[in-house]
RNA sequence: GGCGGCGUGCCCGAGUGGACUAAGGGAGCGGAUUGCAAAUCCGCGAUUCGUGGGUUCGAAUCCCACCGCCGCCUCCA
């Protein structure tokens, strides 16, 4: 069983093989930090995290790099307009990117190079260009001639020749329209700390080549995925193709990704947008989090294959809230009547590994547990979650299987009657070792990490003991019968969006 | 004008030639359970996959046309 990956450069799912046995090399084009993030940015890196998780579950050596560009005209603009430098605001706006990531779970980052602490890699590709006689200086900016370089164009299939909305040559140094500006000469009118030298004069990298850089310095001149949204095909990822292949000879990525992009009203959020920027303060990844559990963004995301757009609505995150709930609800379940947290001590999942290293060649049988009960079923729940996540990482069917798996551990406990009386140890561990294995395969995309935050966490439980002498109270007088004083709680409670539930082990309290 | 994607039940969404009378979730309805709820379980719900043709023994899945939505061609994850 291979994995497949859908590529953007062949447009077809195909067997994965890295360059290199047993290890793989990502680069994801990472935030230019002169704005804070909004949902968009979140999805290529809660996707590429699952697929890091999953690939390393698979047994592959996955070194994963994200840039963070530092340097660039919108930065500069930005940080005039807030009155401060260019660093400043960049190493806020990643402070807030780093956060929001942490926040989001996304823990697989091996690296996050900054463009301005590879300047001088640039500098080296650029001047290799000029000599092989693919760009051409002009008056302090550098060009890249895409008439010069067979194959421009097969990442997004287009003639460049053949374009509208193209730049007016005229008001540039370009030979070509198609031509893109590998460097920047520096404008009086600029800071001088983003003027960097460099043999055809002072300024600064253009918009496709730090990737390119970057990507070859920690990745090697070819390497395995590269990914990034859809709106960067073209001509961000066709123009690092170009240059990167041009200067090395080499084949750049093997692999392209990329994700669908996120819409809002039908709309695709864009920071350029002026409709979409009073919408994008509410959008910003930061202020959203402060809402909204990142394991639920992470699971509305990834509820989704990760190639369609997604379209984001408190309607839809509503829904997936509850969904998810019900995994968490399930694993409070199994540990009030096992004693035993199902997110602690979980197994590893086993499976038959892609990667045939002879370190694991020992643990290559799968294994063939009975059939009967629970087992079978979580042995039937890993296999769909593997064949899932196998064919271009659909995480959607993948949790389609959790869910399946869910419903079945619910049904056992019903049927076998666990809580009500004491448990038979045997029972026990059936069910503690399934519920470990829908938390198992959810950790491979990222989910299921830890249980969610207990009500009343934040006022050091307060919220807990009032609800509790409150609960005390409606149980006496549940007792005595009197269920119109105690209906009447239930009613007050909910209006204030805490639900109750009454159980034969006692009353539980959430607020929604 | 060029390139690309999408259109599946009330909503979201998987499936891209036969196990599909179409996974899963949300909402709804009926039942079990409950004092009533909540939670959980069971059942119901698309004879049909934007529309019309075609290919095939067989299509949601391939081809053609049409309609609708979206993205890229300028900065964008």
């Amino acid at each position: 069983m291979a994995l497949l990956i859908y590529n953007t450069l062949t447009k077809k799912k195909e067997p994965f093989t890295p360059v290199a046995p047993g290890k793989v090399g990502i680069y994801l084009c990472g935030p230019t930090v002169y704005k804070p993030s909004h949902l968009g940015h979140a999805v290529g890196p809660i996707i590429f995290d699952a697929v890091k998780r999953y690939l390393t579950f698979r047994g592959y050596d996955v070194n994963w790099v994200v840039n963070i560009t530092d340097v660039d005209d919108k930065l500069i603009t930005e940080a005039a307009a807030q009155n401060t430098t260019v660093f400043e605001l960049a190493e806020r706006v990643t402070k807030d990117y780093v956060d929001s990531m942490a926040k989001l779970d996304v823990v697989g980052i091996d690296m996050m190079p900054k463009v301005s602490e590879h300047i001088g890699d640039i500098v080296d590709i650029i001047q290799s260009l000029i000599d092989k006689g693919v760009a051409y200086p002009a008056n302090g900016d550098v060009y890249f001639d895409v008439t010069r370089h067979d194959g421009y164009g097969k990442l997004s299939n287009r003639d460049v020749a053949d374009q509208e909305g193209q730049r007016d040559l005229q008001s540039t140094q370009k030979r070509n329209p198609g031509d893109f500006a590998l460097w920047k000469a520096a404008k009086d009118s600029e800071p001088d700390i983003v003027k960097f030298d460099a043999p055809w004069g002072k300024g600064r990298p253009g918009w496709h080549i730090e990737c390119s850089a970057m990507a070859m310095r920690y990745l090697g001149d070819t390497f395995d995925i590269h990914g990034g949204g859809m709106d960067l095909i073209f001509p961000h990822h066709e123009n690092e193709i170009a240059q990167s292949e041009a200067a090395s000879g080499k084949p750049f990525a093997n692999v392209w990704m990329h994700n669908g992009l996120t819409r809002f009203n039908t709309k695709k959020i864009s920071k350029s947008d002026p409709e979409m920027q009073a919408i994008l303060a509410k959008m910003t990844l930061n202020v959203l989090l402060e809402e909204v559990p990142g394991e639920l963004l992470r699971f509305l995301i990834l509820s989704t294959h990760y190639r369609s757009p997604i379209e984001y609505s408190e309607t839809a995150l509503d829904a997936k809230r509850k969904a998810l709930d019900t995994f968490h609800r399930l694993f409070e379940r199994v540990e009030r009547i096992t004693g035993s947290s199902p997110y602690e001590d979980v197994p590893p999942i086993v499976a038959e590994p892609l990667v045939a290293s002879s370190e694991s060649a020992a643990v290559a049988t799968a294994p063939s547990p009975a059939k009967d009960g629970l087992k079978g079923v979580s042995a039937e729940t890993t296999d769909r979650f593997i064949t899932a996540m196998d064919d271009d990482f659909n995480t959607g069917a993948a949790i389609a299987a959790l869910f399946e798996c869910a419903t079945a551990i619910n049904r056992f406990i019903e049927s076998k009657k666990l809580e009500s009386g004491t448990a038979p140890a045997e029972l026990k561990v059936e069910l503690l070792g399934a519920a470990h294995c829908v938390v198992g395969l959810g950790r491979l995309t990222g989910v299921f990490l830890a249980p969610p935050k207990k009500q009343g966490e934040e006022d050091d439980g307060l919220a807990d003991t009032i609800m509790q002498v409150l609960l005390k109270v409606r149980q006496h007088v549940r007792g005595n019968k009197d269920f119109a004083t105690a209906d009447m709680i239930r009613d007050l409670l909910q209006e204030q969006a805490i639900t109750l539930e009454d159980r034969a082990d006692g009353t539980l309290w959430r607020k929604n």
